[in-house]
DNA sequence: AATGAATGAGATTTCATTCAT
DNA sequence: GATGAATGAAATCTCATTCAT
């Protein structure tokens, strides 16, 4: 993980936006980006409130870049399922379990970016978020892509592809986040994944 | 629709409160909660800002009319489709064109609700929900309900009817949320339902 | 009291004028002038918040009116001494027990005017007092007047004149607002007016 | 005065609070509480408005801050009196002299005192008054102590200590706020000193 | 004459951001 | 690089007063 071919400030500049990085993950995450303040950030980070300022360009900033994160670890978790498997079940899921995996590992990072998802379509702050929107539709065109296929193996039934992913899209995160923060019991896992996925491959009727 | 037993003041009181809703919902759908000011909303309404404050104790009060509206008739559209069927696939047909008709006829108003949805699990605003939390749960235990008549009947599969029943709350919001605020071209209503039924009930697998 | 010579309209006038008055009194001696507002003046006195505007100028005004009805009163009172009594003693006396009588009939109005006189010195509010003023300089003056014979007289010791009248003033109006408002038990008027003269005249030493 | 176990930064903060409420008491006495704004404030003491929230909670709590100040100074004369006195004349001589050297060094924040005095009997504020309460119930507790020990000494008549107390307040609270804030010429205090005592120990009337 | 809906000036308060230390 | 005191724009909310009915 650690590159060599940086200094030991840089790599410790890196380390501390880290750290800055998890207190606001932990802030917006309970209060949400509107009600906490960088005063809340900077204690939790054990800064003083100018420092972020040293990091980022405040408190937007902050916020993206964590969105960002999340959006970055999607890719590179959709990419590699993309290489690794064959079929398009086999795809979906690889991508699945890994996305789990990756959303209980970082639950408060996902419940933001979750939330953020809910409003992303049609912004209402005045925030600049063309460059999470490519990272976006590289994954949309690789799922789309893997759509395609397996409805010319004739593994999946002929729906329009955009369309189904959006399904998997829509499925899934809501899925996740319910069963990450609204559910008051231990939950299993595969169980979980199993469900939505026979779901989406067999419906829910009786044969 | 007019109740007569009103007295004309009391009509004209009520006409007024949903011509300031109304222009709350254009704003508050534009800019969200949070970004948008009391003052834009009474300039919507062509009201002077002291004047909503006649009708509405805050911008939370009105906010929370709107949702609380919504689900008022997210409430009625299930009972109507839990007394005008007979099999769970019906029921589910009923309801999800019921409700289609209803977002389409009040976009705004539906995108608020959706919004809101998305962090109404875990609050983070210090509102209290406690009254819409109560009509939610009328909707979930109709729904609930429907699902286990239908697991005994033998339509669908056995599931875990709380997991039916969200899965299709994960499913039906966002995709309406989607084809309401982000297709770009013209939607088939019809088109989109079966859509949705089809791959609930049958899955995307090929036969 | 009633004046024959005004027609029933300005009769009817000058009471609704009283009921306002009354009600105001209630209202700003509970809350204070700042901490109440016009609407529940004008509910306690059961008239709508217009209203008001048909018989006062405004708030200020109603006030203002108060103020004036207590020193008007004392006037009087101060007036029908001058006129009763012979000796500075007997003024005393008189004054005295008709000023406690009438505070104690008139508690609120009392009340409110005690707290405007520890203001009115140094007026901080725009506001024209100089009628009051005028007023309260008669008052002054009958004051003085008594006093200079008394001590012409040999009745009491030779004191500047101003500063005898200032005494009585802040010996008896404190005194007053205290048993009225802060005394627990039940008090004996008498004894009140007696202990307060003791002292004036005779000082708290042992002979 | 200065204490050396403070750091740099916190006899620094010290010095800004009193330099905030120093200006707050120009204000306050000048105009008002509620007739002046936070901003006012703020200008006067030269800072900016958001700066005043940095040192105290609000206006509120600078008013509170400035009141309880004054009683603080008093209870430190009253027992410095109680301590260097031995008869009950020399305790009030004492008292007095210190009370009235003190408001002619601090007079704007005695007129403050002053003013909220005549309305802290029958609060109507929603403000939390009982610390000050305390302060003056000590001051009131060792007023009275010492009455009773002249009662016995046979130094002064046979009143009712508490009442004497509450006569030696209404007489030297009102006439030292006349004198300061009402008088034209310019005034001896020795003066002024002696004619309220000699009234209160020996009465107006001629031997 | 009585009303109360409408108004907007004005007050308090919050907080992201700047910048001198 | 770290800090937090200072700032003021901006938001919410109150309420005396106006005025059409």
């Amino acid at each position: 993980m650690e590159d060599i071919s940086l200094s030991r400030k840089e790599r410790e500049r890196i380390f501390r936006k880290k750290e800055i990085m998890d207190a606001a993950i932990r802030v917006f995450a309970e209060k949400g980006f509107n009600s906490c303040t960088l005063e809340e950030i900077a204690g939790t980070a054990e800064f003083g409130k100018g420092t972020l300022y040293n990091y980022f360009q405040g408190k937007e900033e902050i916020y993206r870049a964590i969105i960002n994160d999340v959006i970055v670890n999607q890719e590179k978790i959709i990419k590699e399922a993309d290489n690794s498997s064959k079929t398009f079940i086999e795809f979906v899921e690889l991508c699945t379990s890994e996305l789990f995996n990756y959303c209980f590992k970082n639950k408060n990072a996902f419940l933001i970016f979750a939330r953020e998802v809910a409003r992303l379509d049609r912004d209402y702050r005045n925030v600049n978020y063309e460059e999470l929107f490519q990272s976006l539709s590289v994954i949309r065109k690789i799922f789309v892509k893997r759509v395609e296929a397996g409805i010319k193996a004739k593994e999946i039934r002929n729906f329009n592809p955009e369309k189904v992913m959006l399904l998997y899209k829509h499925l899934v995160f809501p899925h996740l986040h319910h069963i990450l923060f609204c559910s008051p019991a231990e939950i299993n896992v595969e169980d979980e994944i199993n469900f939505i996925l026979s779901v989406l491959f067999d419906g829910i009727k009786s044969k």
